[in-house]
DNA sequence: ACAGACATTGACTGATCGGTCAACTTAAAT
DNA sequence: ATTTAAGTTGACCGATCAGTCAATGTCTGT
């Protein structure tokens, strides 16, 4: 399989894990609806979970890289950019096909810590958390990286949320949280008075 | 069955889905595990799906009290015992076996919004809603519904993170967030002036 | 002791599971 | 045109899947 050929197979393989489940959806059913043969599956891929692993670090990078070119387009200053996040997930929550993250699926279906699909689950978190603290840094909190974590428990709050119930509702919530949080980790901005 | 070991069934694949996963918990591993034939569990339920949603509606029921009574016997003080909710979480993420979410496990492999097992998560943290409000209303919050939704974005971001990383660091930014929350949508209360 | 209710056991059904194989087909390189 | 690489097809392996069945065992009530 050519290298354009493997990435094919593995960002389609990533959509039809994201909206069908690692467990319920089988090699056989896979297959079929990548279009590649279970053989050539697995002449680059050793076992399923290696593929699933494939495609967590391949929907790491997408979604990290998307969220920082989405933070950077939509404002310019750190402390907004923080903020923008949430605009940032709602455009995310209004795509159809939206079902949740794919980590915490992932760390549903794999729940042990030592589980390496786990791990790579938790370690997208901890980048998205060291993205976060660098920016608030830049946004002069005092505290960046305890700043950065509040912010991602608001994020993994809203996404969850937004595939059981009202996805702008509960955007619009998450925001107003952030907001909150920032100004209260960053002195100045917004016109607010600390 | 008797009612009671009707009742020790469903309380026993409880925990045998929360710590393996609904899909990748088969039958014959179910009744291994929870000591009741395969036989004597389609007598009761028609279908593994129909224990499956008898097992989240006592998870429901089993939470709903214990978080109610948890934040009850931490406070008196409606506004105190919204942010007691997080002392009260971070007892939860500290037991043995502490794997997240029921709810979130179950609409995460049931993705679909019309799936019963779906619906009944999402209608777990609506309830969820409905009483924080009342507590918000209590407490003398001006939108109390508004406040409940926030401190739910809040509660579902920390279960999923003390999942993926250290559980009590993720309570403890949860609780602080929730202060900044509570402090923020109800006037008075902590010494803090508004 | 006996009858009825309830549960277990092991086998069974047809289907699917992850993964492998041989034969064949297609694509790419020379 | 030929060779090599890569992929497909369909079958196959042993195991497991959800659900059912008949025979048997246990428990409960009289």
């Amino acid at each position: 399989m050519s290298a354009s050929k493997r990435d094919d197979l593995v960002q389609n393989a990533l959509k039809v894990f994201y909206k069908g489940g690692f467990h319920a959806i089988g090699m056989d059913r896979l297959a079929r609806d990548t279009g590649v043969s279970k053989t050539a599956i697995y002449k680059h891929f050793r076992t399923k979970e290696d593929l699933i692993l494939a495609t967590l670090r391949l929907r790491d990078e997408q979604f990290r890289n998307w969220l920082r070119r989405r933070m950077e387009a939509l404002a310019t200053d750190p402390r907004d950019q923080l903020l923008a996040m949430f605009d940032a997930l709602a455009e995310w929550f209004e795509e159809p096909g939206f079902q949740s993250c794919m980590f915490v699926k992932a760390s549903a279906e794999y729940q042990e810590r030592g589980h390496p699909i786990h791990a790579t689950a938790a370690e997208h978190k901890r980048l998205l958390a060291v993205y976060f603290a660098e920016i608030a840094r830049k946004a002069g909190a005092s505290d960046p990286e305890g700043l950065a974590w509040q912010l991602l428990i608001v994020k993994e709050g809203a996404i969850v949320l937004a595939h059981l119930h009202d996805q702008q509702k509960v955007a619009a919530d998450a925001k107003a949280v952030a907001q909150l949080i920032i100004d209260s980790a960053i002195p100045g901005g917004s016109g607010k008075v600390d």
